[in-house]
DNA sequence: CTGAAAGCGCTAACAG
DNA sequence: CTGTTAGCGCTTTCAG
């Protein structure tokens, strides 16, 4: 008995009101009286009544959903904002509704087009290391439809932007490379197209720098797919490898762990000789071996922050003119030397 | 902040068509002229017409949308899961809408009960530790309503059933600590109530009972949230250590990496001396210091099977009668001993 | 305070 | 082949 479809007419007849009074009992309206209410929710609780929210969104043009994209989900950082996300969304009852684009601009494009086609109230995207023509987007934010970019963001759009302290986050890899007497430092990172690619490198730079330190661009490895791929990285490695270098800094989850595996698969490779300091939200760094330094996201925050900037965007009145960029530090966790 | 949209009733307008026509246009129906059809189609295409899915789904009473509820989705085993589920509902056009219960069953239910009456057309879930009353979501089975069961699945319910061969997957462990010399093999699990307990468990009892090995209650600690929460593992931890052991036998990707951390912060534990195999799908096991043999379950094949049961019973006519359990088998991978 | 009626955008009998 | 009509379940004027 629990779970039978009833409807508004149905507690109408039962209780001779019309449709129209037992809606606005159920959303508390003032024009009720008191009695009035007291019956029909009475009545709504002993047949356990649900409100059909697909009517009521056709009905108000709102589906209480909102809709993210990621590269992967089974990825350290973005499954950890995705829990951010989600544990937002339901506490202010929306639901989430996930799609992965796998670093291609076209399953990205075609991701956002029908997640906006199906009514989602609004985006949350990271975009993919393909995208360079983001006007399908700016449309779409144009007509009044709320985007909020979270960690890859664009350039020059007005909108809502949460991301990380990446230039920080690779100025302090650098510096704590350094202290420990590091002089050759390597950096491993993505497709230029992306902000947190140009935001890391530029932290290397100022690294450097602010060492005295040359940068030598023969130590810059791309991939352009940010590792999605294994052949990328072991590619960059085989590269790296005929260059001379005493660390190596890396942008990312995927290409952290990649690199530790493709040097791990080289038998020739002094792993203890070149350290690692990489972007990873991988919460069992302190395992590994070979030792790792994690530069660490506060993804589950991003997350949080990101949904609660969209739903405040959605339930807003009017349009948004001031826009955020939310920007979260970095943390470096060393791996104790204890073993 | 609602944004303009054509509908079908703009495009009979601009055709001097009715709206049915136009939709049966729109769905490419026999009894629609090719002409009509073809100006249809065209003039939808020109303006960028998108039916809006609300409407369908409030007139057919179908959403293509489907629910997942998981533990949560920072997990390295639940993500791959949907991962695959996320690559067969893009195929077929359907959404995945994710929430997490973290354990609870009070949560479960409310999910349940908002997914349902959300209109998500069926659920994929697997039980929180903490769930013994499943007549709710028998009476959602009753009335027509699809869930698919995947890693923790009930015993006792006409359904389908996406599972790893648990019990094997245990009995390979203990098999491989055994044949490593191990005798005293302890076993770190979750509740009893959950289906993966009781099947490891089994493995773990068949394979110390053919190797002549004594079962020891002392020697198996149950975590009640599966180790959600990490003094859960310290406190089985903590008992362990007052046991002789010297090998382990672990039951959970949780469990498993909160083993290692609780042992990497004792420093008075030997971590050379006791084995540790545990079910785990982290890709980066091999990276692990102390080392760690893995029973790996293949993840993303199991989410991409249960989202197509599922969808199967949400497209088919008539109700389902045989319902299916696919039993997927476990890897045991033993981390390379290169360093 | 309550009810009648219109309509959100779409589909599907039922008539032509 | 195409149009008319009647809803899906809910909210919301507009009248009483």
């Amino acid at each position: 008995m629990a779970f039978e479809n009833y409807t508004i007419k149905d507690i109408a007849k039962a209780l001779n009101l019309s449709t129209s009074t037992v809606s606005r009992a159920l959303r508390d309206s003032y024009e009720i009286s008191t009695d009035t209410k007291r019956m029909v929710l009475e009545y709504a609780a002993k047949i356990n009544y649900r409100a059909n929210p697909i009517a009521r969104s056709l009905k108000e043009k709102k589906s209480y959903s909102i809709g993210v994209i990621v590269t992967e989900i089974a990825n350290n950082f973005f499954s950890q904002v995705i829990d951010g996300i989600e544990s937002v969304a339901y506490s202010k009852n929306y639901q989430v509704v996930i799609s992965q684009m796998r670093e291609s601009s076209v399953r990205e494009r075609s991701n956002v087009e029908y997640l906006y086609s199906r009514s989602t109230d609004g985006l949350l995207i990271a975009l993919s290391s393909e995208t360079t023509d983001l006007s399908y987007l700016e449309q779409l934010m144009n007509k009044g439809f709320p985007i909020v970019f979270f960690d890859r963001v664009p350039n020059d759009l007005a909108c809502h932007k949460v991301i990380a302290d990446n230039r920080q986050g690779g100025f302090d890899a650098i510096q704590y490379l350094v202290r420990k007497g590091k002089r050759k430092i390597a950096h491993l990172t993505g497709t230029k197209k992306l902000s947190i690619t140009m935001e890391r490198l530029e932290g290397y730079k100022m690294g450097l720098e602010a060492n005295g330190l040359p940068y030598l661009p023969e130590l810059v490895k791309h991939c352009e797919y940010g590792g999605l791929h294994q052949d990328e990285i072991e590619q960059a490695v085989t590269e790296l490898l005929q260059e001379e270098y005493d660390a190596i800094f890396i942008s990312g989850d995927k290409l952290s762990m990649g690199y530790l595996q493709a040097m791990k698969a080289r038998p020739g490779a002094d792993l203890t000789k070149i350290d690692v300091t990489g972007f990873t939200n991988s919460k069992v760094v302190n395992l590994f071996s070979p030792p790792i330094t994690a530069v660490r996201q506060p993804a589950f925050e991003m997350g949080e922050k990101a949904a609660e900037l969209l739903i405040q965007q959605i339930e807003s009145k009017h349009l948004i003119e001031e826009f955020e960029t939310i920007v979260f530090p970095t943390t470096l966790i060393e791996q104790s030397v204890s073993d």
